[in-house]
DNA sequence: GTCTATAGCAGGATAGAC
DNA sequence: GTCTATCCTGCTATAGAC
């Protein structure tokens, strides 16, 4: 017990962190387990003793974003009373979280091919949208039109990422179309035309 | 001259058209030199008398689809007379190619680090979705029209290829949104509210 | 122009000492 | 629980024979 020959020096949660930091600063590319030990001060195979494989860290990150996410979300949505305001008050934080966090955004909503059978990254985060656009087009179960704005951000989300924009930025695009789809979805709710 | 040892077989145009077939059919992943070589029937070192490197290979196929994107947008969009059918046709066009190609169309909107300064896949991709916006809102060079668009369409083809909706598809709300959207583009026309 | 053979690199993961 | 050492896989690319 005296004097261990080699102390503990990570946890689950400890492993996790760096990993955030890693992906956030380094990119995807750099977040694998040779480098992510290295910036523990730690050998590659040491961290199999806390997470069994990469899979399992990469579900601990998207569970850790996710909750993040939902978290602003809901945060600013709050803050809010009219419908269309919260809805757009909600919208503007997912675009900055993307924004702010563009790895591990790219990271939650990658391509998957198996399970995520619930529509969008985590079904709290999808509901907390689908309660939203329902209070600001009348119906409650509005999944078209939740479709409809998860794919607008979802889609400028990606362009801002991915430098698609140009360097002279969206040119106030986001707010246009984002007035048009949630003005749209409110006419739905006051004629009923659609 | 007669009998050669090792005759042609190969020409860059041969090994486009295998690539497109081997990323289309198998996804990213099979797309490297070994597979391609073994589906061409060669070996894979023969590749470089053709293409220096990978690289050169993923610009010709980038140059093809963004192509082949555009000449189905632009013949959707010929069928139609007025303003909001015509961009409608096209936006249904891009929605379609995403979802018939949609190894190739994630290649087309990948994240471009460096160069891509200019908006979207090809200058004049992004001129004609720029023109036909501009018929509809009534303003010239409506870039921030133009971008909420793109970004429409761009998050609806990457929730659709990602599986993100579920199997119940979009339960319509590609239709509302698309309509929301170009509806509230005609009405800085008509009452130039924006 | 294609072949065989091989260099070189990077990443995931395991065995067994301490 | 961490260490060293190593295996394995998959990929890009080149050298030189034919």
């Amino acid at each position: 017990m005296f004097a261990m020959a080699y102390p503990s020096k990570l946890t689950p949660e400890s492993i996790l962190q760096a990993a955030l930091l890693l992906l956030e600063t380094d990119g995807p590319d750099a977040l694998n387990m040779r480098t992510l030990a290295a910036r523990l001060g730690v050998q590659a195979s040491s961290l199999y003793r806390h997470y069994p494989d990469r899979a399992a860290l990469l579900t601990a990150i998207e569970e850790h974003s996710t909750l993040a996410l939902h978290g602003a979300m809901t945060l600013a949505s709050e803050r809010a009373a009219a419908p269309e305001t919260r809805l757009t008050a909600a919208a503007l934080a997912y675009l900055s979280y993307a924004t702010a966090h563009p790895h591990l955004y790219a990271l939650l909503l990658a391509p998957r091919p198996p399970a995520a059978a619930t529509p969008g990254p985590g079904k709290d985060l999808w509901n907390l949208v689908l309660r939203l656009v329902g209070e600001v087009s009348g119906h409650p179960d509005d999944t078209p039109r939740t479709v409809a704005l998860w794919a607008y951000l979802h889609g400028f989300a990606l362009l801002t990422l991915s430098g698609q924009l140009g360097l002279s930025g969206d040119q106030g695009g986001f707010q246009i179309g984002l007035e048009a789809l949630i003005r749209g979805f409110g006419t739905a709710r006051n004629w009923a035309e659609t």
